[in-house]
DNA sequence: CTTGGCTGCCC
DNA sequence: ATTCTGC
DNA sequence: GCAGAATGGGCAGCCAAG
């Protein structure tokens, strides 16, 4: 209990609880009020941040738990957006410092990712707290784990009917955030135990619903369908809903996303009666609310970090958040993803007539790279300018990244790497780092003939880096013509793959091998060459609007590939391209990724264009036309008139462009030259070649051999064995082992485990047809195992299957293995075989067990690969 | 000082 | 990473 | 078609236990 002098007032827990369970958050979020429906006096208070001394309410983490518990209910997208709508826009009204808290609560972080900030509570510790608070035996705990497929529901059913005998202060959503933080600082010896102390504390305090997301959240998985889309709905249209409180800056008038009450009177967001779907004042509003979506979409998008999104929401609203937080160099942008293509047949009718490029997929790690210089003098002094130190810590968002001395002495760059779920990478690649200064131009040696090295492409080569590089040149003799230009910052999106002493590409296993936590250049024991695709950001412009033949063109011309002198430094290539659009010559390039090692190729729209929609008349004109730039899209035309009816047939998503463009300064006049587009007249839809963070999108695809039927290794293998499945997949087995069949002993080597293919009822009928304990599918643990499974360092599964089917199984690669045994010997001594993104395709119901893939076959593959 | 379990993060 | 499902 | 969920192989890093 806490103790001190500022001992909270006793809260009257059941008037708490009424008040909570009384809030009406599934209403309609046009009616439903924040301030007159919400009875905040029983709330815990705390002091106002504002250091008056002042108590104000405290959100209770009940009223999270209970909406979560809402949102459970159900599986509607609408009802799901409206109860967190309705929850953010309580916590907005009144108790404004807890909206960061809930967001990132709600959202299963407690940071953005690249601040690198963990928890390191995993289900283990979790059990242990739950065993601990609860007191429940352990085989009980095994039953509910094996019946919910939960943590948090296991700890609710655990608890049920464990008394609770202390009246305990309420929970508040900005203690749990708070401990939270503290948990994840915890580090060192005694950590586990330390981080045990506080989870159990929580577990301890809390009360009813609350420990079934309480605990949920602590494993980060909490399961309320809710994730990253439709929070940033949630808060959208929280701040589009004027409430009235005191905390809102008003400004409603000029306002492109405000509804006010008097707006929305008398209105519903979800009416049920026809009539008032179609209702003007409703579409209006509801425009209203897709823009305000869209908005916070789209800022999300470029600079993912609700620690600044919601104070600028809080401090300026919508209409100033997209200046507020811009795309900015140290922050980075969510990647722009390639939507999977069947076959090379697919891609090439998905482009139509449209130009695109191919392009190898290595198979590495994707990094976006980052990059600032800061000259040391700034302009009309020389020597190091007094301010460096002030003016280095303004260049940059916080502490992090890396500062790079140029070896020319004009200056530093400040370099920072991410990967591509946004976490830092800086560390890991110091000679990335050490890479940028010369590329941007600020090195001396940029005329030495070694610069002009490319790496090469697969091609054995005899002698040092040196002469490889000058056989590769060949392959592009525009890369030694570039002069260096000075780069002052970019953006850039770029593949990392591990590379051999003459350049080679190595597998993905190799680049796996390198530490992370870098100290020191000269300790890096796995090479790597960066193979640059893309360029957001240049010289203080965002270029995610200039379609991807012009960003192409500028990382191709500004930033030639290079060697560097030092063999420390990571050498700079861009991605093998192909321009053709023929078929067979795409075909041809797709074989030669395959010989490269790539995992496939990426195909890529290269210009922005209109394309008639189905059943109208179009008319093909060409002319400029630019996303973002009213003037080029509304310029020139046949008939004068067709630009104004350009922007009318805008869909919606390039209108936000539009709007939201303006405030990204002018248009570059060389990209404006060479916009190519279509001229429509009838009703249009933009096929556009921008980039789109965050989204998989139909302008990238991306083509793998193991997509093309036919074309990838699959396997024939026997299911021996399977674990109790989790989440939605509770009531099933999932994974399920599979095995090799090995024809000399008889016996089955499990070889992966595999979750994915499985429909829903092809779930059902495994789970009946081995049904727990029935002659298919016995405990190993209470019956002794056959003893001609080969299980390798796998634990042991929950059941074990009676071998009786074959399934087709298709991977990416073979890989050697660590935890298999799967063809023991064949290829390995140590290590056997198992297999990259395994996923069932169907049943061989032709084939018998002693039909199934064998240790050689396997072997096969892999030596063929 | 070594090993093995757990966690997070690449794909 | 891949895949399936409900909206 | 989007959004979310479930979970694959395998690596380094961290910590606890032996």
């Amino acid at each position: 209990m806490p103790s001190g002098p500022s001992l909270p007032p006793k809260i009257d827990l059941a008037a708490l609880d009424s008040a909570i369970e009384s809030i009406p958050l599934h209403e309609d979020i046009f009616k439903f009020d924040p301030v007159s429906q919400v009875d905040t006096s029983p709330w815990p208070r705390a002091p106002a941040g504002d250091g008056s001394g002042s108590l104000v309410p405290s959100t209770p983490y009940s009223l999270m738990a209970r909406a979560f518990t809402l949102i459970s209910s159900t599986r509607s997208r609408l009802a799901i957006t409206t109860l967190l709508t309705n929850l953010l826009r309580v916590i907005r009204a009144h108790d404004a410092s807890s909206l960061l808290p809930a967001v990132y609560l709600v959202s299963n972080h407690i940071a953005p990712a690249y601040d690198g900030v963990e928890l390191g509570l995993g289900g283990s510790i979790l059990n242990k707290a739950i065993l601990d608070v609860t007191g429940v035996s352990r085989a009980r705990m095994k039953q509910l784990w094996n019946s919910t497929g939960d943590s948090g529901d296991v700890a609710f059913e655990a608890r049920k009917g464990c008394k609770t005998l202390v009246q305990h202060v309420p929970l508040t959503v900005s203690k749990l955030y708070k401990t939270l933080q503290l948990i994840a600082g915890i580090k060192g010896q005694g950590s586990a135990n330390a981080k045990l102390a506080h989870v159990t504390k929580l577990l301890v305090a809390s009360r009813g619903e609350e420990i079934r997301f309480l605990v949920r959240t602590f494993v980060s998985h909490l399961r309320i369908q809710a994730v990253k889309t439709t929070i940033a709905t949630a808060l959208a249209m929280t701040f589009s809903l004027v409430d009235g409180t005191a905390t809102e800056s008003v400004e409603f008038s000029k306002s492109h996303y405000l509804i006010t009450r008097e707006d929305r009177k008398g209105l519903l967001a979800t009416p049920t009666k026809q009539s008032e779907r179609h209702s003007p004042a409703r579409l209006t509003l509801m425009a209203r609310l897709r823009l305000s979506e869209r908005l916070m979409r789209q800022v999300r998008a470029r600079h993912p970090n609700f620690s600044v999104i919601v104070p600028a929401l809080q401090e300026v609203g919508l209409d100033g958040l997209s200046t507020r937080v811009p795309l900015s160099v140290g922050t980075p942008l969510s990647p722009m993803l390639g939507s999977i293509t069947r076959s090379l047949q697919d891609m090439r009718a998905k482009f139509g007539e449209r130009a695109f490029v191919s392009e190898f997929k290595y198979d590495g790690q994707r990094v976006q790279i980052h990059a600032l210089f800061l000259p040391y003098a700034v302009s009309g002094k020389d020597g190091a300018a007094p301010d460096w130190a002030k003016r280095r810590r303004e260049a940059v968002p916080a502490e992090k990244g890396r500062w790079v001395k140029c070896c020319n002495g004009d200056g530093e760059v400040w370099v920072r790497l991410f990967s591509r779920h946004l976490e830092d990478m800086t560390v890991k690649y110091p000679d990335i780092c050490d890479l940028m200064p010369l590329l941007m131009g600020h090195g001396e040696a940029t005329a030495d003939a070694s610069f002009l090295g490319a790496l090469p492409t697969a091609r054995p080569s005899e002698g040092d880096a040196a002469t490889t590089a000058s056989t590769s040149l060949l392959e592009n003799p525009a890369a030694s013509a570039a002069p260096p230009v000075k780069t002052r910052s970019l953006i850039m999106d770029a593949e990392v793959v591990a590379i051999g002493l003459q350049g080679e590409p190595l597998p993905f296993q190799t680049l796996a091998n390198r530490s992370r936590k870098e100290v020191n250049i000269k300790d890096v024991k796995v090479k790597v060459g960066v193979f640059a695709f893309d360029l957001m950001y240049l010289d203080g412009k965002p270029l995610l609007k200039t379609s991807f033949r012009q960003r192409r063109k500028a990382l191709q011309t500004r930033f030639p590939q290079f060697n560097p002198p030092d063999p420390l430094i990571a050498r700079f290539a861009h991605v093998r391209s192909c321009e053709s659009t023929d078929l067979d010559e795409i075909s041809a390039f797709f074989e030669a990724a395959q010989a490269s090692k790539c995992e496939g190729i990426m195909a890529k729209s290269l210009d922005h264009h209109w394309e008639a929609v189905e059943g109208s008349e179009v008319r093909c004109t060409t002319r400029a036309f630019h996303t973002g730039n009213m003037k080029a899209a509304t310029g020139e035309t046949e008939d004068g008139k067709a630009g104004e009816h350009l922007l009318e047939k805008l869909d919606d998503e390039v209108a936000d462009e539009l709007v939201l463009n303006t405030e990204e300064g002018e248009e570059d006049e060389e990209r404006e030259q060479d916009a190519i587009g279509k001229g429509v007249n009838g009703r249009g839809k933009a096929l556009l070649s921008t980039y789109e963070p965050d989204r998989r999108c139909e302008s990238w695809l991306k083509v793998k051999r193991d997509y093309v039927e036919g074309m990838g290794d699959s396997l024939d293998l026997v299911p021996i064995g399977a674990w109790h499945g989790m989440g939605r997949k509770a009531a099933w087995w999932s994974p399920i082992l599979l095995a090799l069949y090995d024809p000399d002993t008889g016996g089955y080597q499990a070889v992966c485990k595999c979750i994915s293919g499985f429909t829903d009822n092809e779930y059902k009928r495994i789970f009946a047809k081995f049904a727990e304990g029935s002659e298919l599918c016995y405990d190993p643990r209470k019956r002794e195992p056959m003893d001609e499974y080969e299980l390798g360092g796998m634990s042991l599964p929950d059941v074990l299957f009676r071998p009786c089917e074959v399934w087709e199984v298709r991977g990416a690669d073979i890989t050697l293995s660590p935890v298999y045994h799967a063809a023991l010997g064949l290829v390995s001594e140590e290590r056997g075989l198992s297999m990259r993104f395994p996923r069932f395709i169907r049943r061989r119901e032709d084939k018998s067990v002693e039909n199934a893939s064998t240790p050689e076959d396997l072997a096969v593959i892999y030596r063929a690969q």
